[in-house]
RNA sequence: GGAAGCGUCGCAUAGUUGGUCUAGUGCGCUUGUCUUGAAAACAAGUACGCCGCAAGGCGUCGUGAGUUCGAAUCUCACCGCUUCCGCCA
């Protein structure tokens, strides 16, 4: 949410804002709209204020006839009052609408693009991996191996599920064991959170109401996360901070649900885009300065950065361009490693900030040396996905054998050097 | 799931019968006076938001709706908490 204000004295730049997300606003309707609203809230006011005069002056004594004609005046009074009332709560419902409708404005340095096609890369690290045989797909070559099962997953599940077993199971915790220290090691304090949320959380972190098809719904209206970004976010809604706490730093690590909606023909084979996975996320709040912001961007995509070259896996990192922006994002880096098998890199995680936009939703303050309460800045970003990593994973340390060899990193954590 | 009770501006409380409650008090906190410094004492301040250049106005007593000229106070629904019972770990 961008603040009315702002968008009253700004709106060339808001709507060159949405126009680089691609995104369909209209923001005279709004604005025009945002007039009628405080119109009738000006009108409602003064009659309110009516109203209260004579209340203060029946509590004194009167005569029963004063008390009576005041009464009859107020009576009209009350009239008008319930239809502008009516009339301003109807406003407000449009108006709300369409302030949930305008995007973030995205930096200045985000590439003009329409879709992931057009993001730029911007770092490149580690050589592609070559082989001297024919290399495995993950698939192949955790099936072999009895990590996976993506038969079962599907008798039991349905469409994209899948089985962990064996050294399947064992390498996955022995990665959530491995960020677990090295996040830490960066200052963040782990938070294992409900993922069932409920949804002005899912409104406040702007994954409604655009985001709805893609989220799994309980019968009691709540929603399951498809981030533990969200349930973090919603940790201090509603609350002032105080400036000497941030900022606060946060891992999240939770099981993530998303329907895939909108990608039905897209990978649909491996491990690569499943419904059901597990997270761990890092999500920053701090003072609501666009440097601070910035800083703590680069700082959260470069911990991305650093974990997979710790683990040893090529990568390149892009700025994702306007059209490949959410509502409320800033700017965003996505981190793709190499997949051998596919020969191309592929998203891992992303980093992104949001200034106040999310924070403005879902209220949380801090207060400044000035005694000001500001909308503190929020940012968040993937630490480590899985089961999505072990697709790299597996194909770039594939042997010819059909062996996997294990990062040096997660050696003591898996409690064996070879995969067999 | 059944029964009862409760939800007031950091914390704790006042708030009987609807009308100076534009919410009182205590604690805490901030500032000032006094003091070498601190404590104590005294004084002032101390919820949040919206509209407005300002003066000022309006709103919020868990949330929403309703009754009324007028609701923290009455009615209904919802949410949350506590206790007891049941059920399950």
């Amino acid at each position: 949410m961008l603040d009315i204000k702002f968008i009253r004295e700004n709106k060339d730049i808001v709507k060159e804002g949405a126009k680089k997300k691609h995104i369909e606003v209209d923001i005279d309707e709004l604005l025009s709209v945002d007039e009628k609203r405080l119109a009738l809230l000006s009108r409602v006011e003064f009659l309110r204020g009516e109203q209260n005069k004579v209340s203060v002056s029946m509590g004194s004594k009167l005569s029963d006839a004063a008390r009576g004609q005041l009464i009859e005046e107020m009576k009209l009074v009350k009239e008008e009052l319930k239809e502008k009332e009516e009339e301003l709560r109807e406003t407000i419902k449009t108006w709300q609408n369409l302030m949930l409708q305008v995007p973030n404005i995205p930096d200045i340095s985000v590439p003009e693009g329409e879709s992931d096609s057009d993001n730029q890369e911007v770092k490149k690290w580690g050589d592609i991996t070559t082989f001297n045989f024919e290399p495995k797909d993950h698939i192949e070559i955790m099936t072999n191996l009895k990590m996976v099962d993506f038969d079962r997953g599907v008798k039991v599940h349905g469409f994209r599920g899948y089985f962990l077993l064996g050294d399947g199971a064992r390498l996955s915790m022995a990665i959530w064991n491995y960020a677990l220290d090295f996040f830490s090691q960066k200052g963040f304090t782990p938070i294992i959170p409900p993922i069932i949320v409920n949804k002005e959380i899912f409104f406040g972190t702007g994954y409604l109401p655009q985001g709805e098809d893609d989220l799994y719904k309980t019968q009691d209206g709540d929603f399951l996360a498809g981030t533990a970004e969200v349930p973090l976010m919603g940790f201090h809604s509603g609350e002032i901070l105080n400036k000497d706490e941030l900022p606060k730093k946060y891992l999240g690590f939770s099981p993530c649900y998303r329907r895939e909606a909108g990608s039905h023909n897209k990978d649909v084979k491996g491990l690569i885009r499943v419904q059901e996975f597990y997270k761990f996320e890092q999500v920053i709040l701090c003072e609501a300065s666009h440097a601070e912001s910035v800083r703590y961007h680069e700082e959260l995509n470069r911990n991305i950065e650093e974990f997979t070259e710790s683990l040893g896996i090529p990568y390149h990192t892009v700025a994702n361009c306007g059209g490949d922006l959410g509502m409320g994002q800033v700017k965003k880096y996505d981190v793709e490693l190499w997949v051998p098998k596919e020969n191309k890199y592929r998203e891992i995680g992303s980093a992104s900030y949001f200034h106040d936009f999310q924070t403005r939703r879902l209220n949380i303050r801090y207060k400044d040396q000035d005694g000001k309460s500001r909308y503190v800045h929020s940012l968040n970003s993937t630490a480590i996905p899985t089961p999505r990593i072990l697709v790299s994973l597996v194909e770039n340390f594939q042997q010819a054998d059909g062996t996997i060899r294990v990062p040096e990193v997660l050696q003591k954590y898996l409690g064996k050097e070879i995969i067999s």
